[in-house]
DNA sequence: AAAAAATATAACATTGTGTTATGCCCCGTG
DNA sequence: CACGGGGCATAACACAATGTTATATTTTTT
């Protein structure tokens, strides 16, 4: 007894009203007029009240229909643009990625990374939420993020991970009397006192390891956590310091000058999502994008598999 | 190939979001399971993507359902919401009414009849244009309106009128010598100058007639197109008036006293609305239930049918 | 590893939505 | 006035959508 709307009356009923006839509305939906008839008094039926009126010829559309018009339009456009919205989304063009990156990511790589993405992608958005790796892997586990971009990952069974090492350099102000070397080890830096990174990272130690393999005492000015502060400090004439090529290229031209670091020593960053939640196709495209526009900072003897 | 969205595969979607489980969706939308089943199967078909995944035994929407759960959540919505609004029409609880009306009735009367109609009736909405009546005429012709109030109205093939009948009143300030009469006749008004409506108006000819037919001068203080303003005159104790009671009552506790007028003389309205335009039901009801407001006023004989 | 629960698949009934054929009504024209 | 055409409704039927029950398969729990 009691039947249901349906879109496809709603649909006939709009294109009767805009074209004021039951035969043009029917041409411009691609079916038969007969089709059109029904589905209007079918709709008539479960409404319960007169849809249309003849006058000289032309149907009009009762007040009632009238009164109706606007909220069924509005179904209809939102119908269509799910429609769209969905298309894009197989299309991998649009979607929502949330991503926790260390700070330093957020301010220069990661945008450029992003504002590249978004131009074949217009339907595409993001958060960005930069933290400590602490926080970053708190994060991946809880699944409140996408992505996540780090280092000094462990592991995590919750976690999945794609490690990425990147070029290091030796960076010192322009006009320092190690300009003249083509690369630098250790023993260069003897007397030299040191900005790095904090004494419990990975980098610090594998940093230690080559000035203890030299015996070259390693003299420290300043501790910090952030390859960045590291290189603002250096642009501002303190001292030396060995950081990652990707934060070193920011300060290329603030008064920075940067030499191949030896021996080898990689930073090695975390591509990293949530093992248990299924990352979206197009948070794996992001992903891919991000790792591949690491690809001319990375040490020659990795690949990586996600 | 290119399949539709369909209403009840979007149903079936939100209910397996909520309850994370498709034989607890299959129970809420009182269908079979497997019913839910398969139109989840087409949807995901047509849509492209994958629309759950298990985890520790519930269903989890994927990020694309995610992104598209808010769209798809407002056209339900919308489509309930249509729903209801359909039903209300059908029992004259919802719709739009536009009334053109003489000035006199937009402050007063007519208000105080819409807030009554709007109790059982909390959808119907109004919109009221006062206007001279030659303006009223108009819009009745066009169709811009549903209703009409006016008055000296000669009948017109493109609108319907239903005429009423409204007693008439003799007003003066209280205080004044004709306070001591129960009745009042033009002898009685004999020497006093009178504010009355102006002469082109039926009005006036029916109250000139009664004056000629006792051979009583009629003299003019005021000549105003609208009885409102007569009365506000009299308030102010500028002069005497015959007007419609039902003016006259609004004005019943300012300074005024009214008493019945012979030779009984009407003051007809015309409730009107377009001929061809098919009035919606709950105009009819609204027309009804305006004319049902006039009936304490109106003279014993006539009943006038729409 | 077995039992239980949840979901998917298959076969089939019912209903929605399209088709074509046809009848009715209104209207302009010979 | 008869006639023909346009526009709509109705009838009979085809196929797709949506429901059913029965049963297989997968997942979770024990």
């Amino acid at each position: 007894m009691k039947q249901k709307l349906r879109l496809r009356q709603f649909e006939a009923l709009m294109a009767v009203v805009q074209h004021s006839s039951v035969t043009r509305a029917a041409k411009e939906l691609g079916i038969s007029q007969p089709a059109v008839s029904r589905l209007l008094s079918d709709l008539g039926q479960t409404l319960g009240f007169t849809l249309f009126n003849r006058r000289d010829g032309r149907l009009v559309p009762t007040q009632e229909v009238q009164f109706l018009q606007s909220d069924i339009q509005r179904v209809l456009d939102l119908m269509g643009q799910i429609d769209d919205v969905s298309q894009s989304i197989t299309q991998r063009k649009a979607g929502h990625i949330r991503i926790a990156c260390l700070p330093g990511f957020a301010t220069s790589h990661l945008p450029n990374v992003i504002a590249k993405f978004l131009k074949n992608r217009p339907g595409v958005s993001f958060t960005i939420e930069p933290d400590r790796p602490e926080r970053i892997l708190e994060w991946m586990i809880d699944e409140q993020f996408d992505f996540g971009i780090t280092d000094g990952f462990r592991g995590h069974s919750a976690v999945h991970s794609r490690d990425i090492d990147v070029r290091t350099v030796c960076i010192f102000p322009t006009g320092h009397r190690l300009q003249n070397c083509t690369h630098i080890s250790p023993p260069d830096l003897a007397g030299e006192k040191i900005i790095h990174t904090r004494r419990d990272s990975d980098f610090f130690r594998s940093l230690s390891n080559a000035f203890l393999d030299t015996n070259t005492p390693l003299e420290t000015l300043v501790e910090t956590r952030q390859f960045t502060a590291a290189c603002e400090l250096v642009s501002l004439g303190v001292g030396v310091a060995v950081v990652s090529e990707l934060d070193a290229v920011k300060f290329a031209d603030q008064h920075i000058l940067m030499r191949p670091f030896l021996p080898k020593i990689a930073h090695r960053l975390s591509l990293v999502r949530p093992t248990l939640k299924r990352p979206s196709a197009v948070t794996l495209e992001f992903i891919d994008a991000f790792a591949a526009s690491l690809s001319p900072f990375r040490t020659s003897d990795d690949t990586g598999l996600l």
